[in-house]
Order: C-alpha cells, then sequence, then structure tokens
DNA sequence: AGAGGTCACTTGTATTAGAGTTGTCTACAT
DNA sequence: ATGTAGACAACTCTAATACAAGTGACCTCT
C-alpha cells in the first residue's frame, strides 16, 4: 500500500487546523517544506486540497489562513423581516388601530422615563395576512409632530429625529388575548410570540419601547451562533423572576 | 503560527480601549509607534482597522479619538444559563428521561445526513422546578462510546470529542404536547418556547440536533443588539413558510 | 481685550526600498 | 502519476522619509 505524501500532509494539517481560530494565518510554505522534509510543491498540493475543502485560503504575497470570516459581523447578519419581505416581492402592509398621546402604564414609565407618551397600535400584514400586532409607546414630546397617516405610511424610526443606537430584545412564549387574537386571526388562547424591545439613542436613554406580538407556526426567531458556546441550551436564555 | 504585527497592534489597542471612556484622545501616531517599535504605517493600520469596527475615529490635526459608545460586548455577555444559575447559587440538575439508539426520524436523517442517532431526551431542574425538556439527536458513531450515566452527568459537548464551531438556533412559540406538559408540570396545551438547534464541527458539518421545551413566563431570550436595525420589528424574525 | 500671525504638533498621503510570501512555470527523477 | 529542485513574477508587509493640511496654543500688535 503506496502512501501519497501530500495526502498525508493534508491530513495531517487539517487535524492541526482544528485547534486554529478562523483568520489565523498558517506558516509559510517554505517553512512547513522543510518542516515536513518536502519540496514547496508538495506542500501546495497538501494546502490545495483543504482549499477544495474551503478549510483554508490563500493571498499571494500574504499567506495561507484558515477560512472562515474573521469574527467581524456579531450579528448584524440576521437582517429584518423587511428585507425579507422586499426579496420575496411582498409589500408590508401597515394598518393603524390605535392612535393617541395618554399616560404611561406603569412599566413603559419606568423604561422611558416619562409619564406622558404617544401610543401607536398597528396590525402589520405580508401578502394580505396579518402576522404582527405591534403596540409602540415613545415619550410625548418626541412624538408630537406625529399624525395617525405619518405612522401609517412610513416606519416609526424614520420620523423621531433622533439618532438610534441599538435595542434589548427580549422574546418569550404566551396565549394571545381576545383582542389580539381577533386582529390576527387566530383562535382564543393560541400561542403566539410576544417581544418586548427597549430602543436607545447614541447616548444610551431609551427613547422607544414596543411590544410585538406574532402568532406562533407563521413566525419564527433565527439566530446564529458563530462561536460554539459551551452549553446546551440556548445562548441567551433567562430564566423569569 | 505566523504573525502579522498590525493585528497584534490592533489587538492590544482594542484591549485598552475597553478601559477607555468616550472621547478620549489616544496618544499620537508617533508616539505609539515608538512604543510599539514599529513605523508609523503600522501603527496606521492598526488604528485603520480599529476605525473599520468602530471603535475610534480621527480628525486630521486633531488625533485619534474613542468613537460614540463602547459598544464592546457583542452577544458574548449573553452568558449562558447555566453561568447564571452558578451566579445564582443554583446547581442545575438534569434527569435523563429517555436514551436510545433508534433510526432518526425524518427531518433529523436530513439535517445529520445519518440513519442511525442516539437520541437522548432530558429534563433539566433548576432549584427543584422544571424549566426544560431537552432532546438531543447525534449521529450513532458519535454517540457510541456514551452512557446514560455520562449524558446524566456532564454537558453533552464535552464528550462528543469534536471541535465544534457554532450553532443555528431557531426559536418559536407553540402549544405544549401531552408528554412534555407532564414532565414539566404546566397545564395541557398551555404556551411554550420551542427552540430548534443545529450545531455544527469546525468544517460546517453538523453534527447535534437538539430541540428545547421551554414552559412560557418562566423563560425568555434575551438579545442585545448593539448597532441600530433600521426595522421597527425584531431583528432575526422570520415568517415560516 | 480683541484680532491676527506664528509655531509645534497632529493626521492624511505619497514614495522608495527591502524582505518575505504565494502563483506559476520549466526541467528532471522516481 | 508523484515528487524534487529551481527560477521568476506579482503581491504584501514593514520601515523610512517627505510633504501637505488641519488643530490648538501661544504670542504680538493694535
Amino acid at each position: 500500500m503506496r502512501t501519497i505524501r501530500y495526502q498525508q500532509i493534508a491530513d495531517e494539517l487539517r487535524s492541526r487546523l482544528s485547534a486554529v481560530g478562523a483568520g489565523e494565518v498558517l506558516p509559510s510554505e517554505a517553512d512547513l517544506s522543510t518542516e515536513f522534509g518536502v519540496s514547496r510543491v508538495t506542500i501546495r498540493r497538501a494546502l490545495e486540497i483543504l482549499r477544495d475543502e474551503g478549510l483554508v485560503d490563500a493571498r499571494q504575497g500574504f499567506g495561507w489562513y484558515v477560512a472562515g470570516e474573521p469574527l467581524r459581523q456579531h450579528l448584524d447578519e440576521l437582517g429584518t423581516i423587511e428585507g425579507q419581505l422586499e426579496r420575496r416581492g411582498i409589500k408590508p402592509e401597515r394598518r393603524v388601530i390605535e392612535f393617541d398621546f395618554r399616560t404611561a402604564p406603569k412599566r413603559v414609565a419606568e423604561v422611558l422615563g416619562v409619564e406622558q407618551v404617544l401610543r401607536v397600535k398597528r396590525l402589520n400584514l405580508a401578502d394580505g395576512q396579518p402576522f404582527a400586532v405591534v403596540t409602540v409607546w415613545c415619550p410625548a414630546e418626541l412624538g408630537q409632530h406625529l399624525s395617525r397617516h405619518d405612522v401609517e405610511q412610513r416606519p416609526f424610526y424614520e420620523m423621531l429625529g433622533v439618532a438610534l443606537r441599538g435595542a434589548t430584545q427580549t422574546i418569550g412564549a404566551d396565549s394571545v388575548d381576545g383582542a389580539d387574537a381577533k386582529l390576527l386571526g387566530v383562535p382564543a388562547a393560541s400561542p403566539v410570540l410576544r417581544c418586548e424591545r427597549i430602543t436607545t439613542d447614541t447616548q444610551g436613554r431609551p427613547v422607544l419601547m414596543s411590544e410585538h406580538v406574532f402568532p406562533a407556526r407563521r413566525t419564527e426567531f433565527v439566530v446564529e451562533l458563530p462561536t460554539a458556546e459551551p452549553s446546551v441550551l440556548p445562548t441567551g436564555l433567562r430564566l423569569v423572576e
């Protein structure tokens, strides 16, 4: 049984690679050739096998490196649902159910730190079918110049005139309440995904709070975990007090 | 492994930045170049990496300064539920409900690409109260050396002997089925969070598939979105076909 | 006190040079 | 078909140097 040297070397290198993070640069072909006691051509053959397998890649003048995204964008790649709909040629529709200025519920007042808020409740449809009931609270000051027509035409964040930074999003399950069941066209007490989102401006102050209710089975969240978390349980899950 | 100097320096600077407030001015390129013993070009390349990451910015004639927010922790700090429990002094308990080798269900066979699998169904408890029913499927080959006792004592991923890379996690809502309701101690047909996770090894091959069922109101997911996504709807949500 | 100029220091940009790397080719041996 | 040896081109990284252009502090003159 004759052994093919460059295949041996490919195997050896492949096993080393498992212990190396993405983006890491390998020793040069010259170094590897002296280390293995073979010519540069043989080393290249082995590396080219690994390249075909998608494990490594090379740039002329730079070197060989472990393939895979160099951990840049962590969860940017999730994408928004508007993007998904657009790609499928579906224009999302918004129907305003309620629109009024009022005193904030306790929880909202705590989060936003104000008493008077604008509350907008909307039904979102895709392809004619309802798929979300969204309630947004924002400080009355910020929402003063908004009309019912505005929020029906354009997404909320565009009209606030505040630079936003990020958000914290909580995802849970629940039974749908009567009003939402009617809006979504689902049986009473059927399961829904209920999200709460707190959006903050560039200075970290919460400026927007929203609740999103989605019917189960029509919607789900997808999260990419680029690095293996040492847990059998889903990352990000937490127990409610 | 070879080292690229400007990447090292970028790493070093990045770690220093975490201890520095927004707006702070960095030492000049000249100072940094003497400190690190490299040329100004190399320092600039490192700083430009950090600029691309949004960590710092520069004004000609003024200097480099820390941009906007620390923004650091992408989702690393979300932490696992084990960590949360540990911090609260609670030791998680695992109870194996089922443990057997069998032919895979259709969906599992499709994902893992094998017919014979090891299936383990476990009940997780915290503080004596059940909070999750987890079912794990893995190729029979990989699970051959595992015993029922093993999976009760230690988490799964530790014992596979395979280097893992990451996972795709899908979160949805559902009504609990009869068996799970009994295990979790919740009323029949009450809402639950249902997760499906596909874990892949360093070469991108799926090696583990698992389903996690959590009772609603006791559990929820938290996702930090560091950058403002231009969407009123939660990031990562998708419509089920 | 205010206006304006000067000067040291900073980043932005370009050029040169050398060492090191991959990409590709030819010739030759097993 | 597999492997070795060598050569060259093209590219990258880093150093060294120079100059343009912006910033901010200080100084001087009115």
